[in-house]
DNA sequence: AATGAATGAGCATTCATTCAT
DNA sequence: GATGAATGAATGCTCATTCAT
């Protein structure tokens, strides 16, 4: 067989459709209804039998990284491009967030659920692509402080956060109202990001460290209700 | 004594206590688990069987109902308290603000689940208390907004969708590093707030009718999970 | 005390009509809803509470067996008016059968569930009053076939049985379309009883012996659904 | 293959046989034990797990219709078959009657219980088998009529009736007296049914038409318990 | 390899019965 | 003695996951 030894055993072309097909409908479920939709409408909707998607994905928590890992790429792609065509950080850093949104991809459900949550922590492929993309953030967000157009005192924690939160109100396409609801919080955080001078922020900046410590501890993952995690939360994890 | 009808009948002085109970119980695991937490998880952190828990909320939307019933009325407390207590309104929202978001209400899950929000609706006591603490906002907005330290262009609807956004936030108790970055968060979105000049709003200002337009649409109803709404969603909701 | 020692120790007066209306309560419910219905129910509509109900009856079989005590006792009085009243003993017997039907008694729920089968077994004031009422029918229909006016290849246990099976179709007060349905139905079967000559019946007729014996065996008990028990049914008992 | 449509896809061979036992183990457990039968049990009866019974039949429901469907299909065939074999119609009547009695269908449940009776209304395959089993019996009972061997002043719905009464009484195979007492029973209402002349029956003959009128009422549901109907009953029925 | 059937554990809810007030 | 609260077992139904076809 032509299986170069590769870990991913070069499926046949009608299984990567199919597999294609399950992320994108994971993806739009996982949107619309939650990431607890039940594995047969997924199924159904990416028009394959269930058995179908489990052999592809053995359990849920491989389905959320496979459609966080695909949404981490397409991220990892918009963010090079806009670095690579926008000269003015500060407008780079915005358009980059706000296309980060509107892709809709949940950025990217770790902020979700727990259950999202939990089933994408130590997945190097994905904690790389994320590193891909908090560098070009982080440079972004550093020129533009240099040039004196981003507040000083924050880090690209901060910034991240802020898009983590705004990322709820992304609406479904369509509904005008929310859309523009959406459009104005965007923009009254991005002015929060602007502000110079701000009023005087408690603590210190927030780096991507942090963020990664507050993931590691349970502090991110309860976003998807309120808050987190108490040591026995994980036997509801299964 | 202090029964002036009489609908429900004056609990006896044990049932009060457990109804007590229970309400507490159930706060604390909305907001730690979410509202889907089992209902015997709930009754056992009450220390009740479930059954006494279904007597005295016939199903999980009452109990939802009455959660956000008792939230909304400690909010109403302190927005009055505070409202009276402070001159200056900037401060005094600001104040408000903040202080809802650590009374950890989840304010009040409405913007947490479908299930929730659909719980909560056409609940006109629910209704009432809300405008009672819209009312005060939006009085000290206005003040602060004539007093020229709030932006000008922003209205009550976008000010609440600001906080709905960083309830996200709030952290259990006790977790140093989770506060600190949702204190700055909270900062962050209040220098979006007082951004004068800001930059210019895309939309127009956001009313309070606005809200409960969207609210009615569903659009305010998926934010628990990702985005809201199709018609066909209703079957899920039981 | 005043108790002379006598079983029912002598209830004090709002006792007395407190069980009086619990009957009532549960005969009205048992043949509108079934003898299913819920305790609290019947508590409600005997504008008592469910411990009350409880206090005087320990439970539903208890309840039951109360509710067709007094049943058998009004027709035990029927029955004796009746023979007295009427010298033509097929027209007493008529009378007889239909005036039972018309107290609407459910006569009396052997018939009609398990659960009530079961409750009434083993009742001797029950089997009292029940043989004071087979008493008058089966005198009143062997003089009947002396006057050569019922066919004479029957038993009491026939005709009891004819009247059981016709009991079933007694229809609510003031639905017209039924009542005429069941007076037909009832009229019916006095013809078949009357059938002179009759066609050749199969076996033997049927004594009340061999209803008790049926009953005994379980072979009457599952009118209520279709047909009667196996043994393990018995570990439904509860 | 002889698939025509394929509304239901066509099921899979073991399915297939898991279909037909579940439907038998329902048919005989609604006989035995009740249409309230603990699902499980039904399953347990089937030699299949719930999760399969529910595959099948959504809710309980859909189970008694689908019971009911199998009946009644029975019914027919049985119904044409002796049309075709008899040519006395009295006889062929009474023989179908018995037949039908005797397939021990419960015919079929509709007038069984409420919850029967509800699962089954609105089913247009049920009512269109239903109907060719009427119209059999009404052509059986036409030509008795006009060869003088069953008595004019009653119509199908009269008969019907009947036989749904008498269907109470059907014992379980194997208990001797019962079958004697039953078969006498069904003598018995074939005599009142010959009767010539018989008792002036009072109001008019009842026609299908009354009994599905009833049905509609309400007037028929409530044989499984004692008696029908008020308005708020309805409420029962989940 | 795809399919869809089968399984069973999980959770909501009801209700008989017991018990504190 | 009356009341209505508390309990928990029973049952309906859903859905993740496994497995036969």
């Amino acid at each position: 067989m032509g299986d170069k030894g590769g870990t991913p055993p070069a499926l046949r072309a009608d299984a990567r459709r199919n597999r294609a097909q399950i992320i994108d409908a994971a993806r739009a479920l996982f949107l619309r209804v939650g990431v607890d939709v039940p594995m047969e409408e997924i199924a159904k909707a990416a028009g394959v039998g269930v058995g179908t998607l489990y052999r592809r994905f053995p359990d849920r928590a491989e389905l959320i990284k496979a459609v966080s890992l695909d949404n981490f790429a397409r991220l990892v792609e918009l963010a090079e491009r806009v670095e690579g065509a926008e000269p003015d950080p500060a407008q780079a850093l915005t358009t980059l967030l706000r296309s980060a949104l509107e892709l809709r991809l949940g950025i990217t459900m770790t902020a979700l659920s727990d259950r999202a949550y939990r089933a994408i922590q130590s997945s190097p492929e994905i904690d790389e692509l994320r590193d891909r993309v908090m560098a070009v953030a982080q440079r972004l967000l550093g020129r533009a402080q240099a040039a004196g157009t981003i507040r000083a005192d924050i880090e690209i924690g901060d910034t991240m956060l802020a898009l983590v939160l705004v990322s709820r109100l992304v609406p479904p396409a369509g509904d005008d109202l929310a859309e523009m609801v959406f459009q104005r919080l965007f923009a009254l955080v991005v002015d929060g990001l602007r502000a110079i001078p701000g009023t005087p922020m408690p603590g210190r900046p927030v780096t991507y460290e942090d963020i990664n410590e507050l993931r590691r501890s349970g502090g991110l993952g309860g976003f998807g209700k309120f808050a987190p995690a108490d040591p026995d939360e994980s036997q509801r994890a299964r």
